[in-house]
DNA sequence: GCCTGCTGTTGACCTGGGTCAACCAGGCAG
DNA sequence: CTGCCTGGTTGACCCAGGTCAACAGCAGGC
């Protein structure tokens, strides 16, 4: 347990994180100097993964938490009776796996949704820099506190909005975090498929293949496959909160 | 920053984390001797909330991580249109809280469904103690990553299931969950109404009713205003896959 | 005791979005 | 180039669960 040398093994860095572009938004964010270099040390070698790859699969023995750095993945859970349920997408700068913690096990599974890289968090070191930096223990509980209230959002969508406004939610979230990582927040790629879309918010193809095509007619967006560009975000943002013209109930409380 | 007076003081002990039934569940599982006397130094005096009363609101400073020593709570957020939803209902032994980490602002409200009994655990001095020792900072870890899972499977029940299925999910997880607190497992006190369950389950109160009224009919529970008898478990545990005979589907990939 | 107001239940009806089926457009293997 | 396969779109139809309305029962105030 004394402050061991593997830990700033300067050898496994590629990249480090002090010059990374991403820095502001993942782990280092508020971490300086010193501190930061240590951090940099138990950043592992990073890993690229083809579209369709898998990261982790439910089960996996928890090693590492994982930092995305390029591309895009999708995490899900799929019960006993073989269904799936997709948990988010994330971009880089996003931390996942933070599920693993509780038992040590992956709980659901993450796959890249295109040719993607990863920072690999070997969890043994981090905790070791860790408990040796407040402030990195400080900025990982809130990274996975920002976990947690981000599912709560997921959950209100799921239950308490109509589709439309569940997927103009979507979009709308895709941008700022687009927006976040200094992308044209109006000129979306998704990166997932319609299904992977329909799966996250609990609804069918079929229905967000025809909500796109609303919004098109309603000049809110172009859609072209993949590529979505926003043409009216004022619009979008109104949709946001519009599913329920005639404010629509399903049970306010209790 | 030095390992502080205050940290142990006594005086605000009531009864110690140690002597505590729900020891094993609560955050001292692990934990042992000194430990967890140090521990039990940073537990605050106990709260006392009525029914109704509130634990915190959405946008309250962060000030403690909290317990439910007895009774039970719900949590819930507010979109700006003003609708609700439920996040969850908690049980003695469960720590609730974690989402204020992120931004050191309560992102929900806390409230109790009874009559109930909290441990305050202030943040700063929960802090001070998983520095010194890293097997509660583990702990503390697991429990915020066993949150996450708990919400994984809010999220499935909610997108991939059907309402028959979901209430019986709801139920067993209860029955589960009183199991581990020594209850009777199937003697089921709702603290909760009618209109809470359905709000948690993204449903309408109407609904839930007359799922109740058929579980009745079908033998697997005795229904008694808040009292829920479960005569039947293992059909109970079969409604938890089977809200689908056919198979339907509502997405199943990507 | 009686009134008032919640919480819960039940019925009749309606609709958002699921289901089923046909079809189209790229992408890529041969 | 051709054919197939996967992903996406569109239309017609249907049903689980939402909506609306009436009512029952218990709880608290007076």
């Amino acid at each position: 347990m004394e402050p061991s040398t593997n830990v700033l093994d300067l050898n496994l860095l590629r990249r480090s994180c002090s010059s990374c572009a991403l820095n502001e938004l993942c782990l280092p964010a508020g971490i300086g100097g010193d501190d930061l270099t240590r951090l940099d040390g138990t950043v592992k070698d990073k890993r690229t993964l083809e579209r369709g790859g898998v990261l982790y699969r439910d089960g996996d023995p928890f090693k590492a938490l994982y930092v995305v750095r390029s591309g895009s993945l999708k995490t899900f859970v799929q019960n006993e009776a073989g269904d799936t349920q997709i948990l988010g997408f994330h971009l880089p700068g996003e931390i996942i796996g933070f599920d693993a913690l509780a038992s040590n096990r992956h709980a659901s599974q993450a796959e890249a949704l295109e040719r993607s890289s990863i920072c690999e968090l070997p969890y043994a070191q981090l905790q070791q820099v860790t408990s040796e930096v407040p402030a990195l223990h400080r900025q990982l509980m809130r990274v996975i506190s920002r976990e947690v209230v981000e599912e709560h959002r997921h959950l209100v969508m799921m239950g308490r909005q109509q589709a439309q406004e569940q997927l103009a939610i979507f979009l709308k979230s895709l941008a700022d975090r687009y927006e976040r990582l200094q992308r044209d927040g109006a000129a979306l790629t998704l990166t997932m498929s319609r299904y992977d879309i329909a799966n996250y918010l609990g609804l069918v193809v079929e229905t967000v293949s025809r909500l796109f095509s609303r919004m098109e007619e309603m000049g809110v967006l172009e859609v072209n496959r993949k590529a979505v560009r926003i043409l009216r975000p004022d619009l979008l943002a109104d949709l946001c909160r519009n599913g329920h013209p005639t404010g629509s109930r399903r049970n306010d409380a209790g």
